[in-house]
DNA sequence: GACACAAACGGACAGCATGTCCACATATAG
DNA sequence: CTATATGTGGACATGCTGTCCGTTTGTGTC
């Protein structure tokens, strides 16, 4: 009976592929916006064929995904471990701010990615939502379910830039995100 | 000097056929769900040509905009006009609260048509979005602005059908918003 | 180092939706 | 009845997507 091998090692080739492809379409994102790039427009920036690319990532949004993950892998990393208020350990009402906060600081720096990755419905189906969802879920009272998508729907990157857009700077729109938090301090009802 | 006329009048045949188009599009839009249903699509059911089609609406959304038109023209003339406390006369918390309920009875009713007119950014270049800012902003203290948007990102078409998909109840999203409402009673620093 | 096999590659291809264009038809004014 | 603007329809060109399969390249074995 020999070992099982669940995973098997990934080929030297594919490696330096999936490197290049993810240069490649960093630098498109950046340059034209991600909606404008295309499956073709990455894949010969990469120098690789339509097939290769298909191969590992089936859809723009799966590479957004990809070039986002290390981001947002240390924000949750430090809702979960780090300091308070962002951490464990202060009341919800901050925490909810610091964690708005800290979502602008992502929206702003990567906008150009989070455009192409988590627009529309799909930004739904991310495994990054579903984090926010439980965690925001963690600081409200139960049974207020309805309450989370609504307070992480002004996090979506078509709100976010539509606000910039408009001439409004993070620092605005972090403080009223911070008002907005302040409507699970006192869950009793008015 | 003659009479100019601005507005030429549309000859018969061609309100005939807008009509047509509508009606098919209605009928599409409810079987088949607005994002799946192609220009072409409609064009054939209702026995134009692409040509004709294209005239008068240049994408699918436009005409989802013109079936919504009179639902949510119904809609803005109770907020201008209408009872207390959707229409003037009740306090800024109780406004929102109601105009958040029947935006929810809007968007269930609507669903259809409102996933295929104003989804992604293109919900922001719509008229209606304009004047649902300009109705929010009004219940506001001055130099909110980043609230407006904020307030309406949870009525986006793709947060409400996720959350209906998620087995939530019409009434208890209206309940989340109307604690939503809540951030706007008292605008003074915590 | 040579071999064999699986994994990866790449580009041709078919499908599909979009939006344009223009020769032709039809309503309306005079 | 005629002239003309307006409207019509469908062929066409374009661009993107996703798949398919013959060929190439790594990797583990002898």
């Amino acid at each position: 009976m020999s070992t099982y091998r669940l995973a098997p090692v990934e080929r030297a080739d594919a490696a330096r592929n999936r490197a290049k492809i993810l240069k490649a379409a960093a630098e498109l994102f950046e340059a034209k916006g991600a909606p404008n790039v295309t499956m073709e427009d990455i894949a010969k920036a990469a120098g690789v064929g339509r097939g290769t690319l298909y191969r590992r990532y089936p859809d723009r949004s799966s590479i957004a995904v990809a070039l986002l993950d290390e981001h947002e892998r240390a924000l949750q990393e430090k809702l979960i471990r780090g300091e308070p208020p962002l951490g464990p350990g202060a009341p919800p009402e901050e925490r909810l701010a610091a964690f708005y906060a800290a979502m602008v600081e992502l929206l702003e720096a990567h906008s150009h990615l989070v455009l192409g990755a988590e627009t529309g419905r799909s930004r739904f189906e991310t495994g990054a939502y579903g984090f926010w969802r439980v965690h925001v879920r963690s600081l409200l009272p139960p049974g207020s379910d309805a309450l989370v998508d609504i307070l992480l729907a002004p996090l979506a990157p078509e709100v976010y830039s539509y606000q910039r857009e408009r001439g409004l700077t993070p620092g605005q729109i972090t403080e009223a995100l911070r008002i907005t938090s302040r409507v699970i301090a006192e869950p009793q009802r008015s």
